[in-house]
DNA sequence: CGACGTGTAAC
DNA sequence: CCTTTTACACGTCG
């Protein structure tokens, strides 16, 4: 039997802030991603537990959360920062499972089978606070699905084990919504066939769900909804790398696009660089004033160059802009992918 | 089958 | 009013 743990640290560009600055603990905090095309425009990545009551949420406009909460304390993300902390809490975790499922930035699944959860939980919880001074919560149960799910029960610095026998009754009358890859549309979806909970989806024909969803997303809704998944804790290979921006004004001008392009091509080459990966396909991002998303890409010969990222960006941009002359830009955003591992990357020790 | 474009989801 | 970055499924086309 597998026992997968899933740890995600607690509203972690928040709490990094008030590790930074102490007096901006139990305050309401909220790190927001300005898009600098106006004083307030942008969303919020993280909110503090008190920023939270105020009714103030990740992916909300920032300008809606400064209604909400005046008195709150809006601060610009680092991103950098937080990227070194989250390397040095990775480290920490590899040591209790060298094959790290790392998910994003502050989230990861450990493969602990044959280990004592509960104890491993907890020194793994006290080592972050004890190295880092930052709380987490974790999951434990049979597969990453139900480890996951148990991780978001408990929060903050929370540890929930769920047994293979109480799965059933863990998910049974959670709404839709709370499954794992049921988001906004597929919650909608099932709705309105009358399946509100996840009890209801378990019980719900598979072979409808197939019809509806295709093979692979209907069978993966039906096992997780029975609190089944095979899926393997695997480290990740990166298979894509990305940089988006919003432009400062809304536009047609090939000019203001390339302009930005060359700036987002500049970074995202940095970071190929710092990957020590090659790219055979690059993909122009464009959304619109609508925030209708289009893309379009070209794969090349592979190459590791700025100048490749650049000169075929530029001419998909050039032509995505004169087949659609009636479309406005709000962002854009440029992407390698078809990664390889390039021959003679500098180790980490060299850098 | 690979390349390309879109949609959904998670963070 | 609406950020950033990544993953992956699926349909289509040649």
């Amino acid at each position: 039997m597998r026992q997968i743990l899933h740890i995600d640290l607690d509203y972690f560009y928040a709490q990094l802030e008030m590790k930074r600055n102490p007096k901006l603990r139990k305050k309401p905090v909220v790190v927001c991603m300005f898009s600098g095309r106006s004083e307030d425009s942008g969303a919020v990545a993280t909110a503090s537990y008190e920023a939270r009551e105020l009714g103030i949420h990740a992916g909300m406009p920032i300008i809606q959360a400064k209604r909400l909460g005046k008195e709150a304390i809006f601060l610009p993300a680092d991103r950098e920062h937080y990227s070194r902390v989250s390397e040095r809490i990775m480290d920490i975790l590899q040591e209790y499972d060298e094959d790290l499922e790392q998910v994003s930035i502050d989230e990861a699944y450990l493969d602990i089978s044959n280990r004592n959860p509960g104890n491993l939980a907890k020194e793994i919880k006290d080592k972050i606070k004890q190295q880092e001074g930052l709380t987490c919560s974790i999951g434990i149960g049979p597969n990453k699905l139900i480890a996951k799910m148990a991780s978001g029960t408990n929060k903050p610095d929370g540890l929930t084990i769920v047994k293979e026998n109480e799965i059933r009754g863990f998910l049974k009358d959670l709404p839709v919504k709370k499954l794992f890859s049921v988001g906004p549309k597929t919650e909608k979806e099932l709705n309105d066939l009358g399946v509100k909970t996840i009890g209801d989806l378990a019980k719900f024909p598979k072979e409808k769900l197939v019809q509806m969803f295709g093979g692979k997303r209907g069978r993966d809704l039906h096992n997780y909804a029975n609190g089944i998944d095979e899926r393997p804790v695997e480290p990740r290979e990166k298979q894509q790398l990305s940089r988006l921006a919003s432009l400062k004004e809304d536009t047609d001008d090939v000019d203001k696009v390339k302009d930005l392009l060359r700036s987002l091509s500049k970074s995202l080459y940095e970071r190929t660089k710092k990957e020590g990966v090659t790219f055979k396909t690059i993909t122009f991002h464009a959304i619109d004033n609508r925030l209708q998303m289009y893309s379009r890409s070209r794969t090349i010969d592979e190459s590791k160059d700025l100048k490749a990222i650049e000169k075929t960006g530029e001419k998909l941009a050039e032509e995505f802009l004169k087949e659609n002359p009636d479309i406005i830009l709000r962002r854009i955003g440029i992407r390698v992918s078809n990664l390889s591992r390039s021959r003679k990357q500098k180790s980490l020790g060299e850098f």
